[in-house]
DNA sequence: CTATTTGCAAACCCTTTGCGCTGGT
DNA sequence: ACCAGCGCAAAGGGTTTGCAAATAG
């Protein structure tokens, strides 16, 4: 069971992946990699990323339909998605309290959770109280 | 303004949607119309979906990556993805309270959450736990 | 040396778009 | 009659797969 061969191309998706300061795409990621490694072919970066998934190196989440990936050991947290600017954030603090076993009325019992918020981060939530449309002044 | 013209295409499509017991991913959806309007095209579901959710009639939702459409009108509510059987339940009783314009913590302002659970449905949950494997009978 | 891994390219979804014809109003 | 809407089929974008060459162990 030697399956998992250490490669220059697994390390630098490795590295990217957690150097990454959110989720990124297949196709981003495979740009990022790029840089450093040019040979690098997609069909390598889907199967690596399978693998890390398998492995739980790494997991999908999923962020307006566009499957996304991050790096494990981060702990549990989940996504804000900015309507204004467009960026992904990480939240620290979880919104539901559904640990694995919970089992939800019906029945159900909850494996995992994912939370995705939508609305406006910080800056932009400021810039649209500040200046609700360009040219407009507060006085 | 006579833009939305009643079609027998329309009228099947809402139909299906409506009759759903969960969100259909597009494919599904044709399958679904197809029954009763054989010679339904892939292109007007996709074109009928887009127009129904820029009237508030539909929306999408992400489900493990896979964008899927649901009628409006049934409330706020959101899904149990079953890890077992793959099915796709609706939960009417939300695990979160955040509502429009509820600032998060760092100044992130929420205008909209979409959450998704993922485990086994009660009869996945009752299989794993009465048979373990196919053809074991309970005496 | 042997089995795994890679890169390329073709194959596969799913979704969108162009176009001539049908059909709602 | 007019033009929105339809079905077909091609185009597009992302992901998966087959295979011979390259490489880790």
């Amino acid at each position: 069971m030697s399956t998992a061969r250490q490669t220059r191309q697994r390390e630098v998706i490795v590295q990217v992946l957690q150097q990454a300061e959110g989720p990124l795409s297949a196709p981003e990621l495979l740009a990022r990699a790029q840089v450093t490694l040019p040979g690098l072919g997609t069909a390598t970066v889907y199967r690596t990323l399978k693998l890390m998934q398998e492995q739980g190196e790494a997991h999908a989440v999923h962020l307006d339909g566009e499957p996304m990936y991050e790096s494990s050991g981060r702990g549990h947290h989940h996504h804000f998605s900015c309507n204004g600017c467009g960026r992904v954030f990480s939240l620290h603090s979880c919104p539901v309290a559904l640990p694995r076993g919970t089992v939800y009325p019906g029945g159900f019992v909850v494996e995992d959770h994912e939370v995705t918020l939508y609305g406006r981060c910080p800056q932009c939530a400021a810039q649209q109280a500040q200046a609700p449309a360009p040219g407009v002044t507060a006085g």
